[in-house]
Parts: C-alpha cells; structure tokens; sequence
DNA sequence: CAGGATCCCTAAGGATACTG
DNA sequence: CAGTATCCTTAGGGATCCTG
C-alpha cells in the first residue's frame, strides 16, 4: 500500500494514541529547551557540568535533571576520570546514539537559520575537502526528494 | 579561523545568551510535544482543526494556541475556502517554511526509530524511483561525514 | 465544525544556598 | 567542581462548557 505522504494518514487512526510514533517518543526525550540545548553543548565539546550551566544558562538543578534523563536515553555517557595529582572529576560524553543525533541538531540550525531572524556568523565545513556541510533528504538511489515526492508504505 | 566542531566553543562566550542561536530559536517555535506533533500532523496531510486535535490527542485550547504560533512563525497558512453550498470553513497548510522543516521531521523520526523502542511498519521512499528516503549530513562535494570530519569556522 | 472562555492544576524551571 | 536541597513562580496544558 503506497501513496503519497500526504494523505497516507487517513489509513491509521490516531497513531499517536498509541505510542508509536519515533517523533514523539524522540520529544520526550529531547524536546524541550534544556535538552536541545545541553545536547547543543555537547556537539560543540562542552563536557563539564559548570559549562553546560553557564553556557545554556540553566540552573544546576535543570542541568543535573536533563543530563540526567540524556544519560538513561542513551544519548550521552558520564565517564569518572582522574588525573594524576587531582581529585576526580565527571564529564559527559556524547554516545554513538548521541552523535547519531547530528543530523537532527544540523537540520534544526539549518531551519532556524534560514526561517527566524538570527543568522550566527559560522560555517560548518567538511574538514579536508572544506565544503560546507549541510542535511539534505535523499533517497537512497542520491535523489534529493522534497515532500511532494514522498510515498509512505505501510507494511502491512 | 577553523577548528573542530568539537572545540570551536571555546572561542566564543554563552552564545546561548546572545540569543543568537538558530537552535534555540527554532525550539521557540517547535520545541513542544504538541508543536512538533501538530507539525507532524501537516507533514501527514492533516488539515483540518478537529483531525489536529484528535490524531495528536490535544485539548482544543492548546491545538488553537500552538496553531497560532505555527500560523505566526509562518510554518502553516490558514486557509478559508467555502465549499458552494456548504459553509466556510479553515484549513491549516504547510507553507514554504512548513515544508521546509522536513529535514528535521525525518531526521528525528529516523533518530527515533533507531534509538528508541517505536518502530512502525511504514517507509518512505521516494516515489518512481521508489528508494526508501532519509535524511543524510553532506557535505556539498556529496561526501557523506560525521561530527569528527565537521569543522565549524567564525565568518569574523 | 472551528474555535474562544474559563478553571484548575501540576510539573518545569529560575534563584539561592549548601555539601562532598 | 559537581552536584543536592529548598523555595517559589509561572506557563503549559487538560477538562469542560459555550458560541458563531
């Protein structure tokens, strides 16, 4: 069963209801200011508690919380590490599950770029061959496929 | 002046606090459950206020109120039409800028997909050439790369 | 059908202070 | 530095009822 994107809902109802849509688990997880951010910090190499307060500019109890909830997902790992002659110290680390969210992050700045008033002076380039980066959808014959072109098939 | 995306912050202080973060911004807009679901909604082909309220399981009021800063951001266009003979009714679309938010829906879906437990028989592909579609970070040679190949450099 | 008005309520998050 | 504890405030959102 094929048809385009839009108009492939009419098949399944209230799929929200019941708890299987990615999206939304995903904004669960994600989907708040604090979260985003802090994830935001992360892809950039903010690993120490103090930096993602300062630099999302949450209180430590935001921070400790969203960290916290970024951990049990997956997305990031805290790691204990000792250098010689200092006292322990925490970091947090981006996972594979975490980096994986790149795409995500990269889309997100790449719309708020282009469609809300703030325009940060800063190019993302592929290190080596220094073109810029960007996300793009394709499918996977390298078509680059807007929604029009889209068909959703229900595996059924 | 180029460095790896992870470090470029360093160079920059609380940018989060300048307000100039895309990023941020566009979690303004979208960063809620319903926001996004809405948006998830549109992407589906759902037009209508009432489809908008059941198929995301959202009380009138917060569907009318995150429609409206949809409908300001510019991400959806109400329409009225009158059907002759049937009497006015409204329409929410995607605009430009609605649809141009797909990158980020598919991204996120994917990402949802992939690190959480949904896992919903549907799949997009691009129709005629009917390969499955996803959202992919390029490089505008067409390499395909990672966080680790990512250079972020300030346009200063 | 497409919302507006109202009420209520809880969970998110800021501020501040404190601890290992 | 890496958090926890406490307090407080508000905005988000559900439920319900009403209207053009």
């Amino acid at each position: 069963v094929g048809m385009t994107m839009t108009g492939v809902l009419e098949d399944r109802s209230a799929w929200s209801a019941t708890g299987w849509c990615p999206v939304e688990k995903a904004m669960g997880i994600v989907g708040s200011r604090p979260a985003m951010l802090i994830l935001r910090e992360a892809f950039y190499g903010t690993t120490r508690f103090d930096d993602f307060v300062q630099r999302v500019a949450i209180a430590p109890a935001t921070a400790a919380s969203h960290l916290r909830v970024l951990e049990e997902a997956g997305l990031l790992e805290r790691r204990s590490y000792q250098e010689p002659g200092a006292r322990r110290r925490e970091e947090y680390h981006l996972t594979e599950s975490g980096t994986d969210f790149l795409p995500v992050m990269l889309a997100l700045f790449q719309w708020g770029r282009r469609h809300t008033d703030t325009n940060p002076p800063i190019t993302f380039s592929h290190t080596g061959c220094d073109a810029p980066v960007s996300t793009s959808v394709r499918c996977d014959a390298g078509h680059e496929v807007g929604l029009a072109d889209i068909s959703a098939a229900l595996d059924c």
